[in-house]
DNA sequence: CAGGAAATGAGGTACGCACCTCAAAAATGC
DNA sequence: GCATTTTTGAGGTGCGTACCTCATTTCCTG
């Protein structure tokens, strides 16, 4: 059996009281009297029964989650992530709940966050752009002692008090090193596309890769970004303009997603298994594409991770506990067609803090 | 506030003890009761505070894990994964014990398993090669109603309940089309060292690789595997001899660990970097091999993972629960200098209890 | 050594649930 | 309708901890 509180009392000659004070740094007990306990503490190697002081305390834990309101299979992926991370904290107290704002309107956004319950939450996660209105909302939704961390995107003007998710720069170099290893390091050309030359992840991915190429693999020819807008079509036709122009394209770098077009393009164009395409984020479309051999690798962060992460996050600034950093960091997942994640066919990639 | 069973009890225009009856499955409740109960249980969206509950049992599920006695560092940080995510899952009544048994002796194995006091544990996690006295050791302790599960080593013939751990095939696959890939599919040969071709592990790998290999790349030439026995001294004798004999070596495939002798060797060579080395298992010495260009890339799984998997799934074997296969898959991951995690300093078992 | 402050003890309640007992009520069989 | 069985209610106890109150003891200071 485990020691219990009674335990320490008894082992330190001292009552309950005085063992509840020392444990909960309540004031009033002489330093040798908490020394003492501490000893006894120590001796029988108690832990403090966590499930059971938090019924005690009775808290409970409610946050807010911030998407934007996209169909995107990606958002769709990490919202489920979320749903399922928060429905197993819940056993551990931790309430979420989940809220959309249309996507390419900060001042919903901003009124959004406004209108949170301050009382009610003890913490927000969001995934958006930065942008001056959304800073300003952040500093008042942290003027008011609400944690805010940035998911997924970071927001770094906006001194979040913690970012959730990987480093772009990294994972841009990460796509660097295996499109120049793929392609034996030239000669050829190299397209890369994004959503957005302003999007701030589109940019640091960008920076990554460049780096990577400039440095390793002189002998590839990495040509300007394409933007996609997140259309399709815009996708569809600057990428055939661009192959049109430039025959020796040999890799593919898609820095966002939107790949179905993509993908369809390549396949039309017989280019399949010919090309080296590396893109981001596994959702199901690219899981598809990358098992028929349209896509070469994947650079991917696991949802489930992101998302416990974020609420253990959420909950240590709460609490104004130091978080484990080490432990908090998402890993840059490499996958291919060899180490594909079996199917989970629940989206039900979490659970995994239950343990 | 979430709702509680006197809540449901209201609802249900019931007693308390009737809900405890049907939430708990106990006889004695009309199927018309029942059906009110859940009805009022759905209604309010009740979910049991499984805190509270395994409080109130009083439940404990003491496991047992039990590791070959190797300093290697792939162990160590093995044992290490498992106390972590046992001290976490302390929280959920979980407590696990940790056993050693020297490596080579499959005797003293199964005496140890086979001294486990019946009564005190509710599962058993075991890192071992098959041998038939295992096999024996695992059938009684399964016929006493212990569940057992394989770790990180499948034994396939002894009929465990689970297999935690990596599918060995698939990683040596992954090891080919990186290899293959890196070496721009040839020419060049290609060495291969595992520490004893009888380990399943190492067959499985090497099947993995080799399928790989001729079906994708035919213009690397694979070599036949050296066996190192865990030895450096051996590593070291029969690499200089294959490196002497076959000077079209590009790449070398570690499929086991003790990579120590092996970086060495390559950098006394001067072949750091010149050489695509791939290999098994983030370790602490290669991590700085990977850092330093001497290693390539590593197929390593998650440990931190690995650990929390197996207590959920003793669990879940000691409750008779189904498990998320989905979720108990351990992913193959890829790690390059490029998206090497960041030194986890955390061997500070206490961060993730309070979290 | 008195007086006041500080430290400690004893005891209670609550958290949400499991599990138990015994009596009362309802349904059932004949 | 009666006896019998089944179902239900009321109530209690305990899990390990938090947090509270009030009395009592110990300590320090002048």
């Amino acid at each position: 059996m485990r020691p219990t509180v009674t335990d320490i009392a008894r082992e330190a000659g001292v009552s309950l009281a005085t063992v509840d004070r020392v444990l909960n740094a309540r004031p009033g007990v002489r330093e040798k009297t908490i020394l003492a306990v501490n000893e006894a503490i120590a001796r029988l190697g108690y832990v403090r029964d966590l499930t059971a002081a938090n019924l005690a305390r009775g808290r409970s834990y409610r946050v807010a989650v911030i998407l934007p309101d996209s169909e995107s299979q990606f958002i769709q992926s990490l919202a489920d992530a979320l749903i399922e991370a928060g429905s197993v904290a819940a056993t551990s107290r931790i309430e979420l709940r989940l809220h959309r704002f249309p996507a390419e309107d900060p001042h919903q956004l901003a009124a959004l966050l406004a209108s949170l319950p301050e009382s009610d939450y003890v913490g927000v996660a969001l995934m958006a752009q930065e942008t001056p209105v959304l800073r300003d909302a952040v500093r008042l939704l942290r003027s008011k002692g609400i944690p805010v961390v940035a998911l997924v995107s970071n927001l770094p003007n906006a001194a979040c008090d913690h970012f959730v998710g990987i480093d772009n720069c990294a994972a841009g170099r990460t796509a660097g090193v295996l499109m120049g290893r793929f392609l034996g390091g030239g000669p050829g050309q190299v397209m890369v596309l994004g959503q957005s030359l302003l999007a701030r992840d589109m940019v640091d991915r960008r920076r990554g890769f460049d780096e990577v190429m400039l440095r390793d693999f002189p002998g590839l020819d990495v040509l300007p970004s394409l933007e996609t807008h997140g259309s399709g079509r815009t996708l569809r036709d600057v990428v055939t303009r661009r192959l049109a122009n430039s025959p020796q394209v040999r890799g593919i770098y898609a820095m966002g997603d939107g790949h179905r077009a993509l993908t369809q393009l390549i396949d039309e164009y017989g280019l399949s298994g010919r090309i080296t395409v590396i893109c981001h984020e596994l959702t199901a479309h690219v899981r598809t594409a990358l098992e028929q051999g349209t896509v070469t690798a994947v650079i991917t962060q696991n949802l489930g991770h992101l998302a416990r992460s974020t609420l253990r996050v959420l909950r240590a600034k709460a609490d104004n506990l130091p978080l484990d950093e080490g432990q908090e960091q998402i890993r840059i997942e490499i996958v291919l067609r060899e180490n594909l994640p079996p199917q989970s066919d629940s989206h039900r990639s979490s659970a995994e803090t239950a343990a």
